[in-house]
DNA sequence: TCTCCAGTTGATACCCGATAACAACTGAGG
DNA sequence: CCTCAGTTGTTATCGGGTATCAACTGGAGA
């Protein structure tokens, strides 16, 4: 019997997570050897995306970027998101959100996982699943359709939520 | 080994499916026994969503409903949109499409079921599967985390994209 | 170390899906 | 048929994201 580990990045409650180093400095390297210009505000965003532990949106990403290059712009931000993101090395997640959608970037890590987005707090937890991997091969096998992308999102309410349910789920923002 | 299938819909390119009746005229029963006021333009958006075997966005929502109430506006359709969803009546969709992502609308069935959308076409396909249920059970079983939603995409080129792979692509929108 | 220019940036304006506010309208219970 | 709470269309607005363009700069070559 499959199971599944529930782990790491507890996001957007401000807490980090203990430690979390993803890739290393591994992205402005690979870019630098792809030919790409190398900005101080790419930098800063690459940076972040790759210390910070939770997983960003595009306003949370300039807020940072903001603390090291006053002067960014969003405009280089969704730029520098477009650019990781055709160069492969991010992935955009599209988490459900308290009434809506928000998107996400996380460094492109080798192992399949899948997230579970808490509707009420906005937490992100990610989990890895043999079952997951499974599904994903069993949908390639099957032949009639090329998969590029598998995208699996769970929404649902979180141990500390459904915990302190009724008891003022205000989200510490 | 489990094996899925793949069928049903295919949308976005103007085909019909061969039927797809899916759950007869029971959302406006449904909604009346609910005490919601049911206008004309409330029965024309339900009526679309039921009988079109497409899968259908907020714009071509408002088109379809057009032609039957040529008055209604866009700002009811969300409306109308927003209350089916409140009311657990539909699913919100969110695929993958030409660079970016679509929010299409479903009735909601009972059967688990995820979406493979063509990223070249934009043709969407049902896809069934029993590791999916049991992926979705075992996060379920795992505990620390209410599910309420559990939402698998996959994006990728549909056999006929991959077939006239280079012959101009065009959609026939 | 200096020059130079293709590639990048910030500013501004804009696009488009979606929502808020509000007066006019209407479904359906009495 | 009355009535009014709930709904509608209109208009304005919001927010994420993108196009444009002149000014700027990283970094390859001299």
């Amino acid at each position: 019997m499959t199971n599944g580990s529930l782990l790491v990045t507890e996001s957007q409650l401000g807490r980090k997570a203990q430690a979390g180093p993803i890739h290393r400095r591994s992205l402005l390297k690979e870019l630098r050897a792809r030919g790409v210009r190398i900005t101080s505000q790419r930098r800063a965003v690459i940076e972040i995306i790759q210390e910070v532990p939770r997983h960003l949106d595009a306003a949370e990403l300039l807020r940072l970027a903001r603390e090291r290059e006053p002067e960014i712009d969003r405009a280089t931000i969704y730029r520098t998101i477009s650019l990781l993101k055709h160069q492969g090395l991010i992935d955009e997640l599209d988490l459900m959100h308290i009434e809506g959608e928000k998107h996400y970037y996380e460094v492109k890590t080798s192992k399949d996982h899948c997230h579970l987005a808490c509707l009420r707090c906005g937490a992100i937890f990610e989990y890895t699943s043999p079952a997951f991997e499974e599904l994903r091969k069993e949908i390639a096998k099957q032949g009639s359709f090329q998969i590029a992308v598998v995208r699996l999102e769970v929404g649902g309410i979180c141990k500390k939520c459904s915990a302190a349910a009724g008891v003022a789920g205000k989200r510490p923002s």
